[in-house]
DNA sequence: GAGAAGTCGTGATTATTTTCACAATTAGTA
DNA sequence: TACTAATTGTGAAAATAATCACGACTTCTC
């Protein structure tokens, strides 16, 4: 595998850097400084240029940053040539929000199939998305290693359980539950309770301008 | 206002420590160790120790924590006697489950109410929750000072400006955009597509098995 | 082509967060 | 009561991340 130096910090801001350079191609800039860059994604221009440079001198001196080049640098990086396969499962609210949303575009990523519990739901499909029944996870899942899951939180120990036997690398976690999984599974928690609980308290506890 | 000293990274997990410490009243335990939390929540139980030190001494050493005395604490601390008021924009894929989900449970927040710009929704309710046209923001919007995005990316920054005029506090942005606004409102980023982009890269790029 | 303005890359510093590790204290037990 | 096992709270250390600040180099302008 690759430079494993990368902070942890700067790796979760790469896709971020990505998708403003994508946007900023499409508008037709070829050159751009850290300090539009930082204007632009609310990164202290410091930082940028500490992040960019744990892969070496990308930009230059008095100019900034080739545009094209940087991307395609970030293209390679960040792997967007090869399509990571997704399957979700809980076609709930959430799961149905997903399903409508286009995750190919500006990212590697896509959703080949949904799982649910519901047989009124088991057999339609959704964006072209099918859905298939949580029984037959093992049978159609394959090759597909990253899950996300919508379910509800009861469910989230026993499908986790399946996933992992399933030989899963990677799990994006919309359930209040903390799962447990083997080390070498990822999970990741969007927890959005939490997130916005969070929010109230820093409006309530902290100084009203940083 | 409070104890600005508490770390952010503190700050944070409140929620969640809030959250587990209600089930297992529910649960009907009185007592809970560190260890306990640590293994439920994911959270390392040092760091559960530090956390809960920030606020005084609240466990007894060789006992662990009294459950309901925490839980009032942290209720206490949460401000969950009162109820934070939200306003959401945008009743799209997102929106519409978040205005189906229950935030009040286990959370001291709202939404009270809902706008869009598209005249079919408009007039209409999710979940009891009224949407409203956008233009109506004004009128309608009173004394929230906490507002959820879920509008297109391109609606985003004339949006944020009027409900900065408008005194917002606290925005959770959903949108691709990284909004600009003064520095006495804060605004937590939720960008689903950038979590899920990170998760693949540290799949691919990060020992698997740390 | 000389001077001015702009911008990177990075050593050094500072800030924040996590973790270790253990004395102090408590509950439980015989 | 005395002993054992459990568990906190925290000083100190380590790890991680953000920021400052400036030399070096590039481009631009005249
Ligand atoms: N909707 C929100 O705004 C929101 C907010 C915060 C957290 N969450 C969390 O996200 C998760 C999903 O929320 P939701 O609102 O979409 O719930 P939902 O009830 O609308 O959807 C859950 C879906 O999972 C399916 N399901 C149930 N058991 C299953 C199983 N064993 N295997 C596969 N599918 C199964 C159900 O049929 C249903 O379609 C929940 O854990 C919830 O707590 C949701
Ligand atoms: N759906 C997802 O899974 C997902 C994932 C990642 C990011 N997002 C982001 O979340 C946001 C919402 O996504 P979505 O899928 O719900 O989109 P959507 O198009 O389904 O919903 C957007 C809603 O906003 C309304 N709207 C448009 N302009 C408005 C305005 N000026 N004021 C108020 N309402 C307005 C539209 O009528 C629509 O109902 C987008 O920015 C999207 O990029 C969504």
């Amino acid at each position: 595998m690759d430079q494993n130096k990368i902070p942890q910090a700067t790796a979760k801001r790469l896709p971020l850097y990505y998708r403003f350079l994508n946007n900023l191609q499409h508008q037709g800039k070829s050159r751009v400084s850290s300090k539009e860059l930082s204007d632009a994604v609310k990164v202290d221009s410091a930082t940028i240029r500490r992040d960019f440079s744990y892969f070496g001198a990308l930009g230059k001196k008095g100019y900034g940053y080739n545009v094209e080049y940087l991307l395609g640098f970030f293209r390679k990086t960040l792997d967007q040539d090869e399509l990571t396969e997704v399957a979700l499962f809980g076609v709930g609210n959430l799961g149905t929000a997903f399903l409508h949303y286009n995750f190919v575009k500006n990212n590697n990523t896509k959703i080949m199939m949904a799982f649910d519990a519901d047989p009124d739901k088991v057999g339609t499909e959704i964006g072209g998305i099918p859905i298939y029944h949580i029984d037959d996870l093992e049978e159609k899942m394959k090759d597909v290693k990253v899950a996300i899951l919508t379910i509800p939180a009861s469910e989230a120990d026993s499908v986790t359980e399946r996933l992992v036997e399933q030989g899963i690398e990677g799990i994006l976690n919309f359930t209040p539950a903390r799962i447990t999984v083997p080390d070498h599974v990822r999970v990741h928690h969007i927890d959005l309770a939490v997130e916005l609980q969070a929010l109230v308290y820093f409006l309530k506890h902290y100084p009203l301008d940083k």
